[in-house]
DNA sequence: CGGTGTCATGACATCGATGTCACAAGCTTT
DNA sequence: AAAGCTTGTGACATCGATGTCATGACACCG
């Protein structure tokens, strides 16, 4: 690969005019600047980032390290795989910036971030980002003393700044929605009880109760989730049937995730429940490819993954820039709620209708 | 950041001594190599990727163009989202050969590539792989003169060594898996006609046929897709009305992709025909995601991505390595049948029960 | 017309690592 | 015991770019 030497040879200058102007940064006289832009183009030079950072001393580079890549398969997580929108959110921002992303992969392995952060740091890069797969506390101390980072859809006990979603203001959202639309018995799926998600989500569900006046009915919360395994949609059919046991079954099913939402569209269809009609569903995530795929659409509240992505992105380029931490250093991102066609009102609110509903459940 | 220099100083001993402590490539006493150890932790000392690089002239840098993560959310394109494990399955490989994978993002624009690879040049990346979103010929010629470069999912007509999905191979084995569960009259739910996959699918599908000595009925024939737009479940319902409005409807559906086989599964259900117990549903991907959560289950081909990825990478270090290019220089790889819930064989195929499904078109 | 400032350029050192060469000390070989 | 090896170490140049400093050629000022 030609050098700024081989170009100034050929150019017949020294090689600080070349470098002059490459850069811009002193004046050149017209003659030269072409002289030495040709043979830039003839040779094709292209300056070495290497030479440049070791001069500089900055490398550009920005590291992420993610388990969204390898794990993009997986449907073991909560959310599953976008998470890899944060990925985008994160590098639309710090390519605009000029720097360049670094993304490394822990194949799911958590024991192997010490070993990305030290070619991380071999590389010189002036900021981590580190991205879990779901929300959550982070289990181990980064290591990198002296290297500014940003955690993404988790947080520490260190103070490192940290963007996580709004677990509790969008079930609150959602669960508005349902109210709004004049349900009162309103059923929730959840996923699993320990994880930081549904315990924040739990929480905007009850708030949402509350300020309707609707008292909480711990027989219409059930745990469940979809583990990848054989027979697990078994799981769904229990869990529905104690919604649907009682003589007020709910108008409405909250579930865990979007996914959730998927298996409980074609169970529901089994047992001879029709959606929205006779029960409206909603998921969360708006994973749109199967919230707008799915028939009918699934009403769902958005994990704004692209958003977090992309305003940890932000605070890191802003720590970066010696700006200060500001006092919040857990940033909670809202989403939308997406309404679409899985919820619609209830029918009519009779007890007949109720008794005819349960009796569906007998199929 | 502590330099090599500082290392030497406080061990005592010279730069050079402490790069053959870390380089392992001259004798070292062990006295020595113990001071320098000390040193080096003490100091939180990591070399200079830049500085080693210069030196060598090998950056240990490979870089890979996406518009994956940017498109992550998009529903425009036939295989959606899972192109992603292509940059799964070569980072799985690059990382085992102690190289550096570089990601970068056309965010969907082509005429962003050229800068990217400069970027990459100037990392002096020792070679490239181009990722595309699906299967297709490429547009445009790479630049980067003398990068050894490979294609994922896409090809060239410069000679350019690629790695493509074999989608002729997959839906014939598909199709014959269909067949032999005793189907005869099969729809097949294509994607747009021009593009590369849903010709090879034909060729497949179509010698699956022939292999059976079943004739090739072209109103069993539908083109469409979703496009992400309020009201796309329509062009399904209409596609699917084609198959169902005569006296011999089909007892199987192929479809295209599996999201169109999800939106198939809800839509059908609408009309009161029951998967699998009426037709059998089966998609192409095997995106997991879908495949897997939908009820039942689907049976797809697996659109092999991650090997692909993995395959291309290897090819690209086998180029790297000096090994000559062999003479097929587009590498179709095969993906499995994956059988699951959503094929079973027919129901008895007497005319009366033809008949009896086809009525129930008129819901 | 000498002094001062700007423009355009080049020589040289420098960033952090490593390759080359040199060399001293301790060992083997014959 | 002299010659030859091996082991362990350091001085110095080098990779490609850029910062510092110096310099020659003009132009402008009073």
């Amino acid at each position: 690969m030609a050098t700024i030497y081989d170009v100034a040879k050929r150019a017949g200058v020294s090689p600080k005019t070349v470098s002059r102007v490459l850069n811009k940064d002193a004046p050149v006289s017209e003659k030269t600047r072409e002289a030495v832009a040709e043979a830039m183009d003839a040779l094709g030079y292209v300056p070495s980032h290497a030479a440049r950072s070791m001069k500089s001393n900055k490398s550009g580079l920005i590291g992420l390290i993610t388990g969204a890549i390898s794990t993009a398969d997986e449907i073991s997580t909560a959310a599953g795989l976008p998470d890899l929108l944060i990925v985008q959110g994160a590098q639309a921002v710090i390519e605009k910036s000029n720097k360049t992303l670094l993304i490394s992969d822990t194949g799911g392995r958590l024991d192997r971030v010490p070993d990305l952060v030290r070619t991380f740091q071999e590389h010189r890069v002036e900021g981590i980002l580190y991205v879990a797969d779901f929300h959550k506390p982070l289990e181990l101390a980064l290591p990198g003393r002296g290297t500014p980072k940003v955690l993404v859809n988790c947080f520490d006990q260190f103070g490192t700044p940290s963007v996580v979603p709004d677990d509790e203001g969008g079930q609150y959202a959602l669960t508005k929605a349902v109210i709004a639309e004049g349900h009162r018995r309103i059923a929730y799926l959840t996923l699993a009880p320990g994880q930081e998600a549904t315990k924040l989500r739990m929480q905007g569900f009850r708030r949402a109760l509350d300020e309707a006046g609707i008292a909480f009915e711990p027989s219409f919360v059930q745990a469940t989730d979809l583990f990848g395994t054989p027979g697990e949609h078994q799981l769904i059919w229990d869990a529905l049937d104690k919604f649907f046991e009682g003589d007020a079954p709910p108008t409405a099913i909250c579930c865990g995730n979007d996914r959730l939402a998927m298996a409980v569209y074609g169970i529901l269809r089994r047992r001879g429940i029709s959606v929205p009609e006779d029960v409206s569903v909603v998921g969360y995530d708006d994973h749109r490819l199967i919230s707008e795929t799915l028939y009918p659409a699934l009403t769902t509240a958005e994990l704004p993954y692209s958003a977090m992505g992309a305003r940890a992105a932000q605070v890191l380029l802003d720590l970066l820039s010696g700006a200060p931490l500001g006092s919040e250093n857990r940033i909670a991102v809202r989403g939308q709620v997406k309404h679409r066609g899985s919820l619609v009102a209830p029918r009519a609110t009779t007890t007949d209708n109720v008794i005819n509903l349960s009796g569906r459940n007998e199929i």
